[in-house]
RNA sequence: UCCGGGCUGGGGUAGUGGUAUCCUUCAGCCUUGUGGGGGCUGAGACGCGGGUUCAAUUCCCGCGCCCGGACCCA
């Protein structure tokens, strides 16, 4: 008996049913808005991402040598690949380039609550337009997603903001403050308490007054951007803001302004982020943790060689991550059984005509079970039962001598008989109701 | 890497320095013709390693894994 991985995590039929209803949902909004499923490989060479984040990052990678001497790693994300396939066929791709994908991906990190070494997202990304209606579109892909998950519009947020804005307010103070560290910082306000925040802007290269000079700001551009403008003029922070507006006036024209909350104190962590970001929370608290974020990075492309391409994307994790969790908070997410439309049972030697009935409800679309363990009628009762069959078709000798078969419907226990040669004839899902 | 809490059949539990209770589950049968009722039979566990001991599932140490948190978050 072996264990699996720590980190990994294995689905049975009755978990990745549920699952499985969650990523057709996802998928199936992103192909409404006209995403483009791709497929990427699951190896990369190691420097792709060393060269974008630092030898650190090797560290957080399932990363080895292959038997042909490169140095590669299972990915640990997906921006990479797709930056380096939009380079490489960058003059064929009619713009803007709208994929998606849902995959697995896999980091060397910590195990904790909604964080697997393992783990499933489907990436949606834009590439090609800086418009703010591609920051809208993303917005509203996520947004309409979680509501065709069926999680109720109160349940979650997006809270939005704006690197530049950050930039250029931390800039307006001292341009020689470490914009990076200092919004690694602003990522942390939620989670340190206020004396700490504020020394981590100062180690970045704000002065104490400065930095609380700076958290007001936030705080008040929250409660009205304008409000930034009047206190720093600055012509970059103007078209930030002016920027932010347009992507939220966009939101409102795609319905879905509802759900996102300017909140200059969300950051993000990674430095290839350029323009609007957000993050999706729980509003009822139930998930401490963000659910998903996203963001505009215009700078990837053509820090990957590739002619200066916006770029903007979300990727809210599957299968076992923190939105799963929302859900099953929320109370929405899918019932994890199996389900069964048929299940023919054979009682003696029936097993042509048993063959045939499961033959064309099979091509008509149906799932169908029959008897393969040579079991008792009792047995293959429970067996259709504990698959959750809708209905049983009774396929014995008996009734055969009278050229019958017996419908049952599970859930009331409701049988009746049907002349085989009749079943299941034209219709596609006969039931036993059809024939009662 | 660090901190806290855990680990007894597939799941849930009881208990003990002398290898284990009950429920459930699974398989078969009672029952070639009725599952979500009943009965019988069977399968199945002390996370791993080391130490103390005549004897360890029980006590001690280390490790592993699980849950949660810190760090990190591409």
């Amino acid at each position: 008996m072996y264990d699996r991985l720590k980190g990994f995590k294995d689905f049975y039929p009755g978990e990745m049913a549920a699952r499985r209803e969650v990523i057709d949902t996802t998928e199936s909004v992103a192909r409404r808005y006209g995403f483009r499923e791709i497929a990427t490989p699951a190896l990369e060479d190691v420097g792709m991402y060393v060269d974008k984040s630092g030898e650190e990052i090797v560290e957080e990678l399932y990363n080895f040598t292959d038997k042909g001497g490169r140095d590669v790693t299972l990915t640990p994300e997906l921006t990479p690949t797709v930056a380096r396939m939009v380079v490489a066929k960058q003059q064929a791709l009619s713009k803007p380039i709208k994929w998606f994908s849902t995959r697995p991906f896999w980091r060397y990190e910590q195990v904790q609550q909604g964080r697997f070494r393992e783990f499933y997202q489907t990436n949606v990304d834009i590439f090609g337009s800086e418009a703010p209606e591609a920051d809208a579109e993303i917005l509203a892909f996520a947004a309409d997603t979680l509501s065709e998950l069926g999680l109720p519009a109160s349940e979650f947020e997006f809270r939005v903001s704006h690197r530049d804005i950050l930039g250029e307010l931390l800039r307006s103070f001292d341009e020689d403050v470490d914009v990076q560290a200092a919004i690694r910082a602003v990522d942390k306000s939620e989670k340190v308490d206020r004396a700490e925040y504020l020394g981590l802007l100062a180690d970045a290269g704000l002065s104490i007054e400065d930095a609380e000079a700076f958290d007001d700001l936030l705080a008040a551009g929250n409660e009205d951007l304008d409000a930034l403008l009047a206190e720093v003029d600055r012509p970059t922070l103007t078209a930030a803001v002016e920027n932010l507006q347009a992507v939220l006036a966009a939101t409102e024209d795609f319905g879905v302004r509802d759900h996102c909350e300017v909140s200059l104190r969300t950051a993000r962590g990674l430095d290839y982020y350029t323009g609007v970001v957000f993050e999706c929370f729980d509003t009822q608290d139930r998930v401490s943790r963000a659910i998903f974020g996203g963001g505009r990075y215009d700078d990837l492309i053509e820090s990957f060689g590739g002619q200066p391409t916006p770029a903007v994307g979300v990727a809210p994790g599957v299968m076992n991550s923190t939105l799963p969790l929302l859900l099953q908070e929320a109370g929405v997410f899918p019932e994890e059984e199996i389900s069964t439309d048929y299940y023919v049972l054979t009682v003696g030697d029936t097993r042509a005509v048993a063959s045939r009935i499961a033959r064309e409800l099979r091509a008509a679309g149906n799932v169908v079970e029959t008897d393969v363990s040579a079991r008792s009628f009792g047995a293959q009762m429970g067996y259709a039962d504990s698959i959750n069959a809708e209905t049983v078709v009774i396929v014995g000798e008996q009734d055969l001598a009278n050229d019958e078969v017996t419908i049952k419907e599970m859930q009331s226990g409701d049988q009746t008989t049907v002349p085989v040669d009749e079943f299941p004839g034209d219709r596609e899902q006969p039931r036993y109701e059809d024939f009662a």
